[in-house]
DNA sequence: CAGCACTGTCATCGT
DNA sequence: TTACGATGACAGTGC
């Protein structure tokens, strides 16, 4: 008692005085409950369940043992309770909540807009992690917290459309400041402007070169040297999205080849990258004076600079018959859900890793990137296909300037085919402390949104959902049908096109999320576990490891309604037994659905019995037999319904009850058992019935923890086969991009080298020489005999390495 | 009636 | 050494 009372007034007078600090009004008792079970927990310390709490040191919380603090009962109990404080809470300031965050995620699209004209350092804070992170954390992303290359992608495609508004503003302020001074009225007018274009057919890239223009009107243009490295950025990004690069022509709506619009654009490999992997399909000799041709290295050097905007008129190879039926219907749909929900997963978890930089390589540079022309096309594809892949109910933060969106919030952008993307800035875990660390260092009366205004952006944007749904689901479909053809199409290997084949197929005989759908309930469920399946753990069980701890006014409460009960609740038990802390966290779950067991498990009946003796049915000795035959039928139904040891513990009159038996420490136990002089029979099955207990117990927190395991496997081969059509998806892209830069530079070499003339004037037959590329980047003009002793010599030399 | 899922119990091990 | 938790294995029970 005096251990919990330390440890929980500490606990609560600290974070008393860390919450006034930044100004939230507290209210502990709705905190402690339910509300916010990580906040709990850090007051009240780990959950039970995973960590081995000294529970019969806090019994005597509990007035009368009426439930057990392991018991799944308390799930029911703490979800009742968690309900009714969210009903409470509604209308009282509070800590923020994940579901509060949730249509304000929504509204973040304006957000940013306002971000421009009035920078918050809670932006600046949210997304104090750079685009180079993100673009470094790719690989780490696969867990599931990592950034969302999506987001930022789309923000790029937001900043190019508005021209103005991205709100990395606030951190390049020296880049962005004529981005940061254009007004609302501005940025509506460039607004209205764009979607006159779109309706006028304007193709994308007819707006965004004009949105081009508008940015270099805006701001003075970047560094050359931020070009690269910036478009490199964003066509990682565009990889990530291949249907998104895809742009359609605004008047037939038919898709545009866009990787011809730029090539440099598409990849994000460098121009020396590309070379160096053209350096293995094309031989390369070695340089020789004589044929040396610096007219040549320069010009394509120009041609390579000029790249995108050159190749724009190249045509595509006619596209090879599709090998879709080769592939599993089923498992390419889970393919497509799982590429849908990694997008789904990278908006939610793109949080601060978003964008948002301050080195060169932000998402800031895409104006000077669009600028260059080579980045072309997207920013309202998959801005369309964002919209809607809403956001993890529990990873959603708070944009710290919500206030302004009745000002710049415009309803027609929600219901436009095309609407603005949502620039979701979400807390990249759920972890209450980080979301406190968010809160702590904003304006905290900026971050709470008049009710009306929660009600109208919910309203606004749910209608919203299923449009760009069903256009991103064909989409994904088409771009992964698409991803054996192109294989095919790169004259890959049957080897390879099998093996591409093999990985689009579904690996594992787990059926893990084929019932999953990207705009059903556990889609976001999904969403959110991946992140939260390290603080699930903590989250689920926290509620019955806080009972450990519980505090008097939860046992209070507890008691009467065991006692009440009988302490026996059939529906309940089955209910907590497998709701399992939060129902809705395992309405994904089909597996769980059919579980619908009534078996008795864990039942204080005896034990409230003997805690509340009117209620306990009599002995024989105790009423006579008249009475004793009318309550018969009762008897058998509790002794139907008791346990066996209770039953034992009955026949043999322990006299205290069985949760005692089981609950008590140990030194109370032994000076509950030296109180009442018992036989040895007695004593002996009183430790039997302590140790079954505890076992039972045990056993209950095993299985628990083994299914929670379960469950976090499921997540994590989910994410890994999310994160596996990631990397498909970009792998193909690269291919493409590779596949493009070949066949530039076969223009090029061909336009090149009929141009070359000897020293009489005459063009050099293509059958007798070619041109090679040095590694010092010169073009070199030999003789192809010359060249095939020179290849002919590293084949040898691998040959010999092979060997 | 078989099969499955859930639950309780025991034995055993580790802390 | 004792108490206790974790866990595999088994059996009982209900569907």
């Amino acid at each position: 008692m005096l251990y919990l009372k330390k440890y929980f007034t500490e606990g609560l007078i600290q974070f008393t005085i860390l919450l006034s600090l930044i100004g939230v009004r507290v209210d502990l008792d709705t905190y402690l409950s339910n509300q916010l079970p990580p906040l709990r927990e850090i007051i009240l310390g780990p959950s039970s369940a995973y960590t081995q709490t000294q529970f019969h040191n806090l019994r005597n919380t509990l007035d009368g043992y009426g439930i057990h603090p392991k018991s799944v009962d308390l799930d029911q109990f703490f979800t009742t309770r968690r309900l009714l404080n969210q009903v409470r809470q509604l209308d009282r300031l509070s800590v923020p909540s994940p579901e509060l965050s949730t249509w304000l995620v929504h509204r973040d699209p304006e957000t940013v807009v306002s971000a421009a004209s009035q920078p918050s350092p809670s932006i600046t804070l949210d997304n104090g992690t750079g685009l180079e992170d993100v673009n470094n954390s790719e690989a780490p992303a696969m867990r599931g917290g990592g950034g969302a290359p999506e987001s930022t992608y789309n923000l790029s495609g937001e900043d190019r459309t508005l021209g103005a508004v991205a709100p990395e503003d606030n951190q390049e302020q020296g880049n962005r400041e004529g981005n940061a001074d254009l007004t609302k009225e501005d940025i509506d007018l460039i607004d209205i402007l764009w979607r006159q274009d779109i309706d006028l057919g304007a193709g994308r890239e007819v707006f965004n070169y004009s949105s081009r223009q508008k940015e270099s009107e805006a701001e003075k243009p970047s560094p050359e040297e931020k070009k690269e490295g910036t478009e490199a950025q964003e066509s990682w990004r565009n990889g990530v999205n291949l249907q998104e690069a895809q742009p359609v022509d605004g008047e037939t709506g038919e898709s545009i080849p866009e990787q011809l619009t730029g090539l440099g654009s598409q990849t994000s490999l460098s121009l020396q990258e590309c070379l160096r992997l053209l350096e293995a399909t094309f031989p390369f000799g070695e340089e020789s004076p004589e044929f040396v041709a610096p007219v040549v290295t320069a010009e394509l050097a120009v041609a390579n600079e000029e790249a995108p905007s050159t190749s724009q008129g190249l045509p595509l190879p006619p596209p090879l018959p599709q090998p879709v039926p080769q592939l599993d219907l089923e498992q390419q749909w889970q393919d497509i859900m799982a590429i849908m929900e990694l997008q789904e997963m990278e908006v939610n978890n793109t949080s601060e890793n978003s964008f948002l930089s301050t080195t060169s390589n932000s998402a800031n540079t895409s104006g000077s990137t669009s600028e260059s022309g080579s980045v072309e096309g997207f920013g309202l594809t998959h801005s369309s296909t964002l919209i809607h892949q809403d956001v993890s109910l529990h990873q959603a933060s708070l944009p710290s300037c919500s206030q302004d969106f009745p000002t710049l919030f415009n309803p027609e952008i929600d219901g436009t085919s095309t609407p603005h993307p949502p620039l979701l800035r979400m807390s990249s875990s759920s972890n209450s402390s980080n979301v406190n660390s968010t809160f702590g260092a904003t304006n905290l009366t900026g971050l709470f949104l008049p009710p009306p205004l929660n009600s109208t952006n919910n309203i606004t944007s749910t209608p919203v959902l299923p449009d760009p749904f069903s256009s991103l689901l064909e989409e994904s479909m088409l771009d992964e049908i698409s991803l054996l053809d192109l294989a095919m199409e790169e004259g890959f290997s049957q080897a390879q096109a099998s093996q591409l084949e093999d990985e689009l197929d579904s690996d594992s005989g787990l059926s893990l999320d084929s019932s999953h759908s990207p705009v059903s309930p556990s889609s976001s469920e999904t969403s959110c576990s991946s992140a939260a399946s390290s603080s699930s753990t903590s989250a689920t069980f926290s509620e019955e490891g806080a009972v450990g701890y519980s505090t008097d006014s939860e046992s209070v409460t507890v008691e009467p309604e065991e006692g009440a009960v009988g302490g026996y609740q059939p529906e309940f038990n089955k209910l907590c037994r497998m709701s399992y802390q939060d129902p809705s966290q395992f309405h994904g779950l089909p597996q769980l659905d059919n579980i619908n067991h009534n078996h008795t498990y864990n039942l204080p009946l005896s034990s409230s019995l003997d805690e509340h003796p009117e209620l306990q049915i009599p002995t024989g000795k105790k009423i006579g037999r008249e009475k004793q035959s009318k309550l018969q039928p009762q008897q058998d139904f509790l002794d139907k319904q008791s346990s066996r040891d209770e039953r034992r513990a009955r026949a043999m009159k322990i006299p205290f009850s069985n949760e005692k038996i089981i609950n008590l420490p140990v030194e109370e136990f032994n000076e509950l058992l030296s109180k009442h002089h018992l036989s040895e029979a007695q004593l002996a099955l009183v430790r039997d019935i302590r140790r079954r207990g505890k076992n039972k117990m045990a056993a209950q927190n095993c299985r628990k923890r083994k299914l929670d395991t379960i469950i976090n496997l499921e997540q994590g081969v989910h994410d890994m086969r999310r994160d596996k059509a990631r990397l498909l998806k970009e792998k193909m892209e690269f291919i493409r991009s590779i596949r493009q830069m070949k066949q530039k530079v076969q223009s090029l070499y061909q336009e090149v080298f009929t141009q070359l003339r000897d020293e009489e004037g005459r063009p050099y037959p293509p059958s007798e020489y070619s041109l090679q590329y040095s590694a010092n980047g010169s073009v070199l003009i030999m003789p192809r005999s010359m060249t095939d002793q020179q290849t002919r010599k590293p084949d040898k030399k691998q040959k010999d390495k092979k060997k």
